[in-house]
DNA sequence: GGCCTAACCGGACTTTACCCCGGTTAAGCT
DNA sequence: AGCTTAACCGGGGTAAAGTCCGGTTAGGCC
């Protein structure tokens, strides 16, 4: 008999999780994240602030569940969307779609991702959805003598890290000029870092 | 008549300032930075807490202070200390000894970098040390077609970010042995982008 | 259907970052 | 030295994050 799951979540506990969320959305819509307060959050719900604290850990835990629900999308174009960004195309292509694809959903959800740093006690920080694919990717191509763990977390952090440093300086500045120069400085250093043969 | 400097800091204010950062250390020292409160710093150096707030603007803002007292150390070095790291060595050459010595800094820093994100009016996001020389180093290597901005931010947070995460998770893991494989990995990542022949 | 227990809920409580503003003092000028 | 003013200092006040524990309820088992 093993344990895979020690207990199914609760019904309710579900029911309030979704409910949260949802009153987050709203509230974040409505006036920003400076303004989601952990007692407005209860108080629009129509729960306790325990029960808050209980479902998320802390403040930059909801962002964390939020932004790991916008995330889900774009997981799903990787794993079974169409090509270049989906599965069928050179690996090489693949990562440096996927690094589009990530620039323009950081441009997006910057709010939500800046927000997920708050706080003294941030969310565990867990290696980013990122490094995982690039992982995967780069195994595909052929590196002689790279250590793809290494390779594949640094990777991670040039994409994410610049971008948004860059939206956090300039609270708007999010069109589509600087994005591009992004996605191509990504395109550029993954050839580098690839070769041109790789592809 | 140019106001280069608006006016030169007072000397009580310098004093508070120095003895501040002096206290801050201590508590840091003994407690390690979860403890290290406004309240008792302020305290601790005998002054009122409003004057620790508008020396630092944030408890963030204390820690990155401590942590650019920390990085002139570094800077002095790459300015003016001996090759490789100073001045002398091929750029490529730099680069690389820039990595390990930001390696070894950050993981005898980590606990107060780490604190640097702390709290929601984080320090003003700056662009890191790192990014400023990167870029210096990468104009004199030859690179036809690169976005050295681009890069030099790339590079800064493939340098930082995946050690920071590694230091996040496991609270004294900082042996030599996952930091050496952080400088053989960028060693490897430099060499990638600017190519054998830039050295 | 009734019982048992573990998980959940609420909201009062504590802690702490950050703000504010009246009183004080350093620095420069005459 | 005396004056002026801008900057500094203190510490009480506020808001919001995070904790705790007694009461409640969902879900499995007989």
């Amino acid at each position: 008999m093993t344990w895979g799951t020690p207990r199914p979540e609760r019904a309710d506990a579900a029911r309030n999780r979704e409910l949260l969320l949802a009153s987050a959305r709203e509230l974040l819509a409505e006036s920003g994240p400076e303004c989601l307060t952990m007692d407005l959050l209860a108080e629009r719900s129509g729960l306790g602030k325990g029960t808050v604290f209980r479902r998320f850990g802390s403040r930059a835990g909801i962002f964390q569940a939020l932004l790991d629900d916008a995330e889900r999308d774009l997981q799903q174009q990787v794993l079974s969307g169409p090509p270049p960004l989906g599965p069928g195309a050179p690996p090489v292509d693949r990562i440096v779609a996927y690094g589009t694809a990530r620039v323009r959903f950081l441009a997006e959800h910057h709010a939500v991702a800046r927000a997920t740093l708050d706080g003294r006690h941030a969310a565990g920080r867990r290696r980013p959805l990122s490094e995982i694919h690039l992982r995967v990717l780069l195994r595909e191509v052929d590196l002689p003598g790279a250590d793809i763990e290494v390779l594949a977390g640094q990777l991670a952090y040039a994409l994410d890290g610049p971008l948004l440093l860059q939206l956090f300086a300039g609270p708007e500045l999010a069109g589509p000029e600087p994005t591009a120069r992004f996605e191509a400085g990504w395109r550029d250093l993954v050839e580098r870092v690839c070769g041109v043969s790789g592809r």
